[in-house]
DNA sequence: CATGAATGAGATTTCATTCAT
DNA sequence: TATGAATGAAATCTCATTCAT
């Protein structure tokens, strides 16, 4: 009993790193649950593993996340919430159209490329035909600026001849997500099929300049 | 869908289920588990729902599959079957090289809108990093005979002048699987987030016409 | 169909080993019992691998022998049976007291060296405190007639002054058994324990030599 | 017997069984799991039945032991233990030769007749060849003193002319344990063969006089 | 705020045995 | 006599969540 006592007193200030600090404590969480769901798929996440990752009690996930799909969700509000925190970033307004268009195209095949855990979230939400996502207030009210700066880019680009009239800004923002999309999440399973390495480095560069030559080629009037 | 991969050979004299029919007993339980590994996902698929389903005792599914991996890496194959064999229907090779395209491209969007099941595989195999794709000797040897489709097509219409050069058939059949896969598969998704029903007849009529675009449009030249 | 009713007649006079016969079949069942069970205990033995292992159907198993007991209860009645018909051959009668020992000793221990099966069966039965045994009309009344050589050459040998006296032949027997078999059927334990391997054939010898001086050297006056 | 394994640590306060004390709850489960493994082997015994017996949660079972195996294998460990600590306090150094193997033999017959768990156990494991044994770490280490206590008596006894020289310790412990351990474990089954009641307190207590009386005679110079 | 032991419901899998042919 | 598909009961094990401290 008595070193039960002299224990709990011995660490005076917080010992070790997390304890007591509400914040630090959720990020933790959240980023464990991120590459915990990201590794094996909603299903396949286990609340103690999460917990053991983040090195914090698993009462603190009820505490903060009320329970395993209120943290699937707000783990779903951050990653959506970063990658439109990046795409705001991009400032086009006063770039020639072909080049403003090149660099958006390189900008989301780059965004998937180094955050493979957003494509296997946007995998997982599919699966589920949008249920999470469709409940996140948060979210639904995060329209990409992407598509914004597509209509721009496309009207000025029509204006000067050297885009195609008449395309749908988002059909042609899906196509751009679709064909960084399926190479980078299929990879495997394409390689598996095709019997050809699609995960190597020089794979993946010459699928970033297929991709921007499908956009321009197919946006040339 | 899943319908479509079972009751092949209908036992002759028996109008009912589940009595001394193997191949039926099989078909009918491997159809049931595609819907329900379809519906919720491979870990959200409950094997009692798929005996259930299938009308068959649940002992059958470990005498026929061996366990959950085993039928759902025959799920798997099953759909990989089916898709080769309609794909192997299309004859091409006297076809204008544009037409022939089209043709193509209408081909593979069509299938993945009249069989959500084989997406929701695809993407649920993804998940899993093709790790039991990988384990089947069945499918690495089922090579799509798409790409030595899209291969003729392509020097035959370079020849004649209607095509660019140096296109990379296998590129090209991952983007022309990309542009219809992602947006049937994240439809969901992607209307909650766009506000617009990606879901409806016309937005789909209207994405089938967009690809067809898009891939002759970047091939001109 | 037509196919079918050739394969049947191809057979005329029984091509494969097993089938229309039945003692023939009867003992490849038990042949086939007595190794699982033997490897595997009997809470471990499957009834299926018992009659893939046979090359028969599981029916059968049912047919001759009613249900997994009574293949057990037959396998521990054979195993009985051998050992009873193996002992009756010894005729010690007009030996000397001590040689006669000494063969009686080595024929036990070489009995259970020889029959691991028999020794598994005894361990099971004991775990099962007897109760299939007990059940068996047929050993129960299988004496062994050891206890009654035993007893015969105690008594000669007291009379010549080579054995002590007043030695109860059963419980001598039980000794003799005990020595052999808590060596032979914990030897790969023991070795564990010991870190000493008592599975080599030079252990095994050894054990052998040590059996027939312990229990010489008891007797002696 | 079992319960002899569990309940050191006595929860202070708290009279009844199952709450906040993971020491009691561990060793609960523990003695449950040796009464219900000893009677029924471990293939018979059930997990059901254990944790109904420890009066807990199915689920601590696998908690504090992994699985069903873990859960043998400490209960495995503990009874070892258990007979080696009790085995350490036998003081036998300064003892006669004859007196201290008399003392020594009547512990171990004493120490199987009163712990029928540790006999059961012991069976079980031979079945499995060891198998669950050899992995144990914590056993392998716990080499029994017994064959030091032994070797030493031997030695002094030659040498005062009182034992037979050349006396393997080794060979004579497997022989001691033997001739106690058979008669304990057989006693049904061979009360059922000889038609004779081996499980009566006269007969046990006969028995002990006999093993003294082959293992001294044995020794006799 | 923090801990980790404890829980109940339900998941997958196993197995001896029976049934239709 | 023989087959092997089919069954139901029950086994082991899993997991999100709650409770006592």
């Amino acid at each position: 009993m008595a070193t039960a006592l002299a224990a709990k007193k011995a660490a005076p200030k917080r010992a070790n790193g997390n304890a007591r600090d509400p914040e630090r404590t959720r990020a933790v969480i959240l980023a464990a649950a991120t590459a915990e769901i990201t590794a094996k798929g909603l299903g396949g996440a286990r609340v103690d593993e999460i917990a053991e990752r983040a090195g914090v009690n698993k009462r603190m996930i009820y505490h903060y996340f009320g329970d395993k799909d209120g943290l699937y969700l707000a783990v779903l509000e951050a990653a959506y919430q970063l990658i439109r925190s990046e795409e705001i970033k991009l400032d086009l307004k006063q770039r020639d159209p072909v080049e403003g268009m090149r660099e958006l195209v390189q900008f989301t095949w780059n965004y998937y490329r180094l955050h493979p855990e957003f494509l296997s979230l946007l995998a997982t939400e599919n699966l589920h035909r949008s249920a999470y996502l469709k409940r996140s207030k948060k979210i639904r009210e995060l329209h990409s600026p992407l598509v914004g700066l597509i209509e721009d880019l496309l009207q000025r680009g029509a204006k000067t001849k050297v885009f195609r009239k008449d395309v749908d800004p988002v059909e042609l923002y899906i196509s751009i997500a679709a064909l960084g999309f399926f190479y980078l999440s299929n990879r495997y399973t394409l390689s598996t099929i095709f019997g050809r390495d699609l995960t190597a480095p020089d794979s993946i560069k010459a699928r970033g300049r297929h991709l921007v030559e499908v956009v321009l080629g197919y946006l040339r009037p």
